[in-house]
DNA sequence: GTCTATAGTGCGATAGAC
DNA sequence: GTCTATCGCACTATAGAC
C-alpha cells in the first residue's frame, strides 16, 4: 500500500523556519538552509508552501497567533483591569527582549527586509503590528482613557522602541525603561485608573 | 598627457548606492543595480570599495556624517537650552519620517538586515545609534536631569518607535504622538528645566 | 537537477587630456 | 599620437529559487 503522509510536516518545517528567518533574518537564509534543517525533501518543502515568500508569510501568520494565545495568557489574569492588562502586555515584551533567543522582532524586522506593500511576509507582518496597537486602544477605552487613540499611538512608540533597540543597543540600554515610560503614558492618559491600579 | 581622474566618483557611487539601499534595502539591491545607477564601470567600483560590505559601511558612516551636520543646525539655535535642543532634536526625526523620501531609518533597518556583529555595515549603525544615545545623555546632564541615562534611555525609546514605526503604520499612526511623549519624558525627568523652557 | 542572479575578476576598447 | 582613467563586456564561482 500506499505510505501514509508524515503528520506534523508543515509544522516541522515551520518551526525550522522559525529558528533560522528569525536568528539570521529572512533574506540570509536560503531555502537550502530550511531543507537541510528539517531533513525533509526538497519536493515535499514546495508541496507544502508554494514558495520562499508564501514560507515567510505563513511563518509570521503561525508566530502571530502564536503570540496572540500567549498575550492573552499574559494579560488574562487581569481581566477587568485594562491598566493592569496593559502593564502585563508590556512586561511580557520586556521578558522576551530580554531572553538569550531574542533577536529582534520578526514583525518589524521582516517589514524592514520586504519594503514591497505586496510581499506576503510584510502584510501578514504589518496586519500583526495594527492589531496590536488596535488591542491597545480597545484596552485605553476600556480603562477610561481621555483619548485612547493617542494613548495606543503613544504606548506603540514604547513598544517599537523596545522592540527595535533591544538588538542593537545592549541589554541594560532603553529596555530598562520600557516600563517606567509606559507608566508614564498611562498616568497622562488615565490618572484615575493607574491610581486605583497602584492601590 | 594623460587623462584626468574624474572627481567625485566615490561621492557619485555613495549617493546611487544610498538611493538605491535606503529604498530597497541593502540586501536586496545587486552591485549591478548600483552599477547601472552610476554609470560607473564595475572595475572603477571594486577599485573604490573592496567589495559590497564595505560600500554598505562607507554609506553608512557617510550618512551618520551628513545626519550629524544636519542634527547640529537643527539645535544650534537652542545652544544653551537642552531641553529645547532636544525637543528641536525629536522635531527633526519627526519631520523626517513624515517626508516622502522617508523608507525607515537605515541605521535600525541595516542593523536587521545584518546580525552579524563583525558586519562592517552593521558595526557603523551600532556606532551611529550610541552616539546618538550619548548625545541625549549628555543633553540630559545639561539640563540638570535628575538622571541623565534613564532620560536618555526613555528618549531612545520615543526615537526606536518613531523611526520603525513609520514605515510600517500609518503616518497618522504613533509618529504623531512622538513630541507629546517626549515632553513627557522631558517633564518626568527635568520638571523645572521644561517649566522655564515653556516660559 | 536546472536556471537565474549575484559577488567579484580581468581584459580589451574607448574616451579624453596633453 | 601618447598615455591613462574609465567603461563595457566576458568570465568564474557561488548561491538561491524552484
Amino acid at each position: 500500500m500506499a505510505r501514509t503522509p508524515a503528520p506534523g510536516t508543515r509544522r516541522r518545517i515551520l518551526t525550522a523556519a522559525s529558528k533560522l528567518f528569525s536568528e539570521q533574518g529572512v533574506r540570509a537564509v536560503g531555502m537550502q538552509q530550511v531543507i537541510d534543517e528539517t531533513g525533509v525533501g526538497k519536493s515535499l518543502l514546495y508541496r507544502e508552501f508554494a514558495g520562499k515568500d508564501e514560507l515567510v508569510a505563513a511563518w509570521i501568520r503561525a508566530s502571530d497567533e502564536e503570540w496572540w494565545k500567549t498575550a492573552r495568557e499574559v494579560t488574562d489574569p487581569y481581566q477587568g483591569d485594562p491598566v493592569r492588562q496593559i502593564l502585563a502586555l508590556l512586561g511580557f515584551f520586556y521578558d522576551s527582549v530580554r531572553s538569550p533567543d531574542f533577536h529582534g522582532c520578526i514583525y518589524y524586522n521582516t517589514s524592514s527586509e520586504f519594503r514591497d506593500p505586496e510581499h506576503p511576509g510584510r502584510k501578514e507582518s504589518v496586519r500583526h503590528l495594527r492589531r496590536l496597537r488596535d488591542w491597545l486602544r480597545d484596552l485605553g477605552v476600556l480603562a477610561g482613557a481621555t483619548d485612547a487613540e493617542d494613548m495606543a499611538d503613544a504606548l506603540m512608540l514604547v513598544v517599537g522602541g523596545l522592540l527595535n533597540n533591544g538588538e542593537v543597543l545592549g541589554g541594560d540600554g532603553p529596555a530598562r525603561m520600557a516600563l517606567p515610560t509606559t507608566e508614564l503614558v498611562l498616568r497622562q492618559y488615565c490618572p484615575t485608573a493607574v491610581s486605583a491600579a497602584s492601590a
